[in-house]
RNA sequence: CGCGGGGUAGAGCAGUAGCAGCUCGCCAGGCCCAUAACCUGGAGGUCGUGGGUGCGAAUCCCACCCCCGCAA
């Protein structure tokens, strides 16, 4: 079961290594887009040319027919990533050895929608995978294995993603898959006191506040990257600001932008965050340097 | 018919009827111990496309194409 482009990697390492795969379960086709055409998710692009049955539910929790079906494949396992609904036990119930979930953080922390995100958000130096099987409480049952990884402070959600989805990890699934099979793992209870949860980012989490610090607003830059995407305002227009950022020593008022050898800075509560690109709405998105060369008048100008 | 911004030199932009410009980049030369600095010169445009109005259109009118912000 999975959706997104995150869980094709995933989808795919599957039918490398000789698993049957009896079914997908994915989440119906939805526009999108400015033109809002409707487009199918990656993972059911993947099933097509996979030749793999392929399930699409609003509400699998009703949907007793596909439940019926699914029963009727008879399978061993069910791997769950980023399925994107909340799984009834209905489904659950199904898959005789079990359900396997992949989660990008190291649960308990982060346990729901956005943990790649949040991490980035709260500075976190690491996060990882958690590899664990579902129960009916959602990121809270035992963890089969756990890979770390350390965050060196200039990921950002969309370069996150990419690696949680890597080779490395996909195998990593593939190994802890083999070992739950054929019982070499003692599944681990969370510690529910140590669990924090993290809700789907909002469009409103993203409008940059400039008298926080640049490492707050750096956050925030890399963890809303490629959506919502972090923005401001100047002259009463949106203006996105995209990864990578830089801090660097200096002050000046909040919002104000400083051009200082070509560098785009703008002044934050305690020091200046240097940015490469950004976007003005109508416009397309430019680098920070030909930005400058266009408005030249920019010096003295603040951000809203 | 959801609302709105935009398309001008390789890049970013200015230019609301009278010789198509600015900054950067590029090429050549110069200066310098040297340079991304500085000086001189140069190349590079079907002003998104098609039609219309005008003596004259990047500019005004009509149609179309493409890009983007909001919304979903």
């Amino acid at each position: 079961m999975g959706t997104p482009e995150f869980a094709v990697p995933y989808l795919k390492s599957l039918l490398n290594n000789d698993f049957e795969i009896v079914g997908i379960i994915t989440q119906p086709d939805k526009p999108t887009g400015r033109k809002q055409i409707i487009s199918i998710p990656p993972v059911k692009a993947v099933a097509i040319q996979n030749n793999i049955r392929i399930f699409q539910s609003e509400k699998l929790k009703t949907d007793t027919k596909i439940i019926e079906e699914l029963k009727s494949l008879e399978p061993d396992l069910t791997v769950v990533v980023a399925y994107g609904q909340i799984i009834p036990q209905a489904i659950l119930n199904i898959a005789k050895l079990g359900n396997i979930n992949v989660h990008p953080s190291l649960l308990p922390k982060y346990r729901g929608a956005s943990p790649i995100q949040n991490a980035i958000l709260n500075g976190e130096t690491k996060t990882g995978i958690t590899i664990m099987l579902m129960d009916a409480k959602m990121d809270h049952g035992p963890i089969l294995a756990q890979k770390e990884l350390l965050l060196a402070g200039n990921e950002d959600n969309e370069s996150l993603h990419k690696i949680m989805s890597d080779n490395s990890s996909t195998n990593f699934l593939i190994e802890t898959i083999k070992k739950f099979i054929s019982n070499q793992i003692a599944p681990t209870i969370q510690n529910d006191e140590q669990a924090t949860y993290c809700q789907l980012i909002s469009k409103e989490e993203a409008k940059i506040n400039w008298h926080k610090s640049a490492q707050i607003i750096s956050n925030q830059i890399r963890a809303f990257y490629p959506w919502p995407t972090a923005w401001t305002t100047l002259s009463k227009k949106r203006v996105k600001i995209f990864p990578p950022v830089n801090i660097t020593d200096g002050h000046t008022l909040a919002g104000k932008i400083i051009i200082n050898n070509d560098k785009f800075l703008i002044g934050c509560n305690d020091q200046l965050l240097e940015i490469s690109e950004l976007q003005i709405e109508g416009k397309n998105k430019i680098k920070a340097k030909d930005f400058i060369l266009g408005n030249k008048d920019i010096i003295d100008q603040s951000f809203e």
